[in-house]
DNA sequence: GTCTATACACCGATAGAC
DNA sequence: GTCTATCGGTGTATAGAC
């Protein structure tokens, strides 16, 4: 699964082949398959993998003191923008990737809505006109855009939108 | 490159090959590279085609008598999500076709950055404390995002997050 | 568990007939 | 322009030795 993610993010998940894994995992083509029924599940476990990291990650965000300030740190931080253009690529054509996919998603952006309402019921903060569904949703959107064009190349404008969230959740910091 | 854009719609940028494409388009395989110099070029072609299309639906709604409210209603129903998705993860391990994406990411902001600023010079509208670079920026990406969940059967949200939007631009239409 | 060897399908690209 | 035929390479998956 470590290969399969490295030949993801290196070239693509077109590339993506028992070969080439097994090529980068330093083993036999044939082997692949002693632990893998097929390709298909090999990258069905490694997204699912991700994916219960990424929740592990967001739940100890929520538990942490400053849950809001902490979520959007690690939106900006901890996303892995070529391994998310894949997810979603592949969770367009491939209907097991796209459940694992669809399902994280729904989940962690639950998780992220009950911790917004909860860190601003605490501190007493109006979050309106938003809700913690819009916001849960902008700061999600705007953070992996970032992260896809910067894994692009392209950085332009993102201080700018940086600076608007930041002091826009300046209270819960 | 109707047919390119077919495929990668149904079955994914993986499935993109002269055979199937030239199945598609009612053609013998061969043929493609009669059009076409290699599959790469055809991508290319193909994707430069959407941009400039792309560009020239941006700039009619800069054109228009409500430049903000034309390019929020184009974001939200024009983007084809899984195009836009193939396109990224595209980019991300092809040189000729990251720059293709980046150049048309580079000018729409810009021209949506310069129609945001005069449309609410033109109004008086005051947008602090973003800035026309923000808003374009978090239009784009939750439309964006709204469009990807939408496209994998995922809706939860969204009109919350619309009905915000709506509400900041409301002074713009 | 790990290997080698192999079957069979599909890929990009080219050659040459019409 | 469009076709058929073909090349070498790579893909998934399996069989069987060790």
């Amino acid at each position: 699964m470590d290969a399969t993610e490295q030949v993801i993010r290196e070239e693509g998940h077109a590339a993506v082949s028992s070969r080439r894994v097994a090529e980068v995992a330093g083993i036999q083509q044939g082997l692949v398959y002693y632990y893998f029924e097929s390709m298909d599940d090999l990258l069905v476990a490694t997204f699912q993998r991700r994916t219960a990291r990424g929740m592990a990650r967001y739940e100890k965000d929520a538990r942490s003191d400053k849950p809001v300030a902490a979520l959007w740190k690690d939106l900006n931080q901890g996303l892995d923008a070529r391994m998310s253009f894949a997810f979603v690529s592949l969770a367009s054509h491939n209907e097991r990737v796209r459940e694992v996919y669809t399902r994280f998603l729904s989940e962690s952006r639950q998780l992220q809505c009950e911790a917004i309402a909860r860190d601003a019921a605490a501190r007493g903060i109006d979050i309106s006109p938003a809700t913690p569904m819009a916001l849960a949703f902008i700061l999600h959107s705007t953070s992996l855009m970032m992260g896809r064009e910067a894994a692009l190349g392209m950085t332009e404008g993102h201080e700018e939108v940086r600076r608007l969230l930041d002091g826009l959740l300046e209270k819960f910091a």
